[in-house]
DNA sequence: GTAGGGTTAG
């Protein structure tokens, strides 16, 4: 097959420039683009039925999207940064050269399915593909039961049965039963039909085998053949297959028409290839076509993800300028893709607008809104909107009983917390389940209840709620803090006992819990878990912890470590090191760890500096790594203050301000840490969670103390 | 699940 659709576009999209910012194609549309040169898009003259690839041909006569559109890989397109929104400007879409009229890239026609009159036979058919159903019957037994019949299988009975066979294996025994049976010619539809049950069973390997079957018997394919072929690679996590497919259909000749089309971007759209779903809804746009409601939802999904907040914006207005009512659904997508965009005072806007458009919100809609809310610490509106649902009887469901637990352990809502999962224990549908207790154990164990949060734990067994590596990290955490050692054992025990699986987040508490414990037995025992879970990171510690260890050595271990830990566990790890050497007083390693870690991006936006001022943001830091990364300004300020350079008039220190109710209260740590170098660090008064100082006392502090062990380390 | 496309939980 040529080079696909991904690949051409790849290349257009990137061209010369390495830089994968967004393009500027809408403000600058690729039809007014005097350098487009599109090649003619021929039907085959010969008569393959439409949508039936002829292997000779393809790739020459028929050529795919790809193909038409690499002519533009030469054309140069200047790159604008996402801060303009290019989105927002872009100019209507018309096509302004008559005599070269775009070629199509869509049919604006959907395929029309071919319309059946009604089967008097319906009721026993059914009846009999049910007891086909029926679970346990061997394929023997249901070839015999298939001589029994209630009608002969005439096309139109077999495919009332075929229609109602499930799950896949069955669909296909009988699939393959009416092909032996030789009775009625095979017709597209027969295929179509299978395709989507072994679809429902995730066998793409099954369906592309009967496409090949299809093209080798002369079958046609039709869109909705290609649509399943394409959903079903995707559904599967085989996207290559579903662009080769595409560009299959292409190269037969045969349009993909709104369904197939939208199935592609949707494709794309979650491979997260924004400018390829972009630029095919312009060039479906320009073909004449009207997006539906489903189009919208795929692209409001995809900048949901991407967090973009303008390409929201851009699918609104799209909507707007075409007339096209969002439904509950596209609602439901804006809403969660104005949460991933960090926009909860938007997404209120648009509930609302929604409501008085007269839309029922559903459970989604609910639990995409109670989860914005609780994240971004929206406690009123939060409480608001709950009560709002209990008033006025909006439908709950699983997911949204757990989101609304989950919303309160961010808001910190321990009663309320206990009240639902009370109601969910006295509901006849939603009990609580294994979401539910994690939710509970992470409200109790970020809240330090540790005899609460125990007793879940005892509890869960007794239920048979199956303990998930999130609740057992929880309670350990909790554990650790409260610095029952004993009971963290034994808890870890427990959980590796009934199946959990030890992930780098466990991992992690383990090792903080290691930073809690004094030297000797609790240390030891602790390690002991974390041998079972992590052997080289116990292996690292002892590392650390041996008096000879070269800084080199701590270098490659820390980096072997460090590459082999997930993205979010990297910077709790070197924290949590860089604390437990701070409490075996090895201050100097601490420093190692720290420049280590900064090394290899941990700390992002450590420092901040301005012409007037110098920042020290440790927000992402463990007291210990905040003080060690204060010592180490400290030293370098003296070093730059001792060779007079130039320094700004203010120097700060962010810490946060700890909004979450269970959040650990750097800022009083930090605060003592400064008193205890004496530092002339004061908090704000203006700026809570920031401690500020001027260049004179600063500079002044620094040569009253040098040279000191300390600073210098 | 009525031959094809879109939305909920660390």
């Amino acid at each position: 097959m040529a080079a696909t659709l991904s690949t051409a576009l790849d290349v257009y999209f990137t061209g010369h420039n390495s830089d994968p910012k967004r393009t500027n194609f809408f403000t600058k549309p690729l039809w007014q683009n005097p350098n487009r040169k599109l090649t003619i898009y021929c039907k085959s003259s010969k008569s393959p039925p439409k949508g039936t690839p002829n292997l000779e041909e393809s790739g020459t006569k028929n050529p795919s999207l790809s193909e038409q559109l690499r002519p533009l890989t030469r054309t140069t397109i200047s790159n604008t940064t996402k801060e303009e929104s290019p989105l927002l400007s872009k100019p209507k879409s018309i096509w302004v050269n008559p005599t070269k009229p775009k070629r199509s890239v869509l049919a604006l026609q959907r395929q029309k399915r071919s319309s059946y009159s009604y089967n008097p036979r319906v009721r026993d058919l059914r009846g009999f593909a049910y007891k086909l159903n029926a679970s346990g019957i061997s394929e023997g037994d249901f070839l015999a039961a298939l001589e029994e019949m209630p009608h002969p299988p005439t096309g139109e009975n077999a495919l009332l049965i075929l229609n109602s066979l499930r799950p896949w294996p069955k669909t296909q025994l009988f699939f393959n039963w009416i092909k032996t049976q030789n009775l009625f010619p095979m017709e597209t539809i027969f295929y179509n039909v299978t395709m989507k049950s072994l679809r429902f069973g995730r066998q793409f390997q099954l369906v592309e085998d009967l496409a090949h079957e299809m093209m080798n018997d002369g079958i046609e394919m039709d869109n909705i053949t290609y649509s399943t072929i394409i959903t079903c690679a995707r559904k599967c996590n085989l996207s290559h297959k579903s662009v080769e497919w595409f560009e299959q259909m292409y190269k037969t000749g045969l349009m993909p028409d709104e369904v197939t089309y939208s199935a592609i971007l949707d494709v794309y759209a979650r491979l997260g290839k924004v400018e390829e779903v972009l630029s095919l809804y312009e060039r479906g746009r320009a073909s004449g076509w009207k997006p539906d409601a489903i189009t919208f939802c795929v692209l409001g999904k995809m900048f949901g993800e991407a967090g973009d907040y303008d390409g929201i914006r851009y699918v609104l207005q799209e909507m707007k300028s075409l007339d096209v009512q969002p439904n509950l659904v596209v609602y439901n997508t804006l809403l969660e893709a104005m949460g991933k965009a960090g926009k909860p005072g938007f997404a209120r806007s648009l509930f609302e607008e929604m409501i008085e458009s007269g839309i029922y919100p559903n459970e989604k809609t609910l639990t995409a809104l109670v989860k914005i809310y609780g994240k971004s610490r929206w406690a009123q509106d939060a409480l608001e909107l709950w009560e709002r649902m209990r008033q006025s009887r909006w439908p709950m469901d699983f997911t949204l009983y757990n989101t609304l637990l989950n919303m309160c352990a961010d808001l910190g809502l321990v009663e309320e917390a206990e009240r639902l999962f009370e109601d969910m224990k006295q509901s006849d549908h939603c009990r609580p389940d294994s979401w539910s207790y994690t939710a509970m154990l992470n409200i109790y164990g970020s809240g330090g209840n540790v005899e609460k949060a125990m007793a879940l734990f005892e509890e869960m067994p007794e239920l048979g709620t199956e303990l998930t590596v999130m609740g057992c990290t929880c309670v350990i955490q909790c554990l650790g803090k409260a610095r029952k050692f004993d009971d963290l054992v034994r808890v870890f025990g427990i959980s590796i006992e009934r199946g959990v699986k030890s992930d780098d987040r466990l991992c992690g508490c383990l090792l903080s819990a290691v930073s809690l414990c004094s030297e000797g037995r609790d240390e030891n025992k602790v390690l002991a878990c974390l041998q079972q879970a992590n052997p080289k990171l116990v292996g690292f510690v002892q590392l650390l912890l041996e008096e000879r260890t070269s800084f080199e050595d701590v270098k490659e271990e820390f980096k072997g470590l460090i590459s082999n830990a997930t993205t979010e566990a990297r910077r709790p790890f070197c924290n949590c090191l860089i604390d437990i050497c701070r409490n075996r007083n090895l201050r100097e390693k601490a420093h190692e760890l720290l420049y280590l870690g900064t090394l290899y991006g941990l700390y992002p936006g450590l420092h901040n500096k301005t012409g007037d001022d110098w920042c020290l943001d440790v927000r992402s830091l463990s007291v210990g790594a905040a003080q060690t990364a204060l010592e180490e300004w400290m030293g370098t300020l003296s070093r730059i203050i001792q060779t007079e350079e130039t320094l700004p008039d203010s120097f700060s220190a962010q810490t946060g301000t700890g909004t979450h109710k269970f959040s650990q209260g750097l800022a009083n740590s930090f605060a003592s840490h400064v008193k205890k170098l004496a530092a002339p660090f004061r908090q704000s008064a203006e700026k809570v969670g920031c401690f500020v100082a001027t260049r004179e006392d600063l500079v002044s502090w620094v040569k009253s103390r040098v040279p000191s062990p300390a600073i210098t380390a």
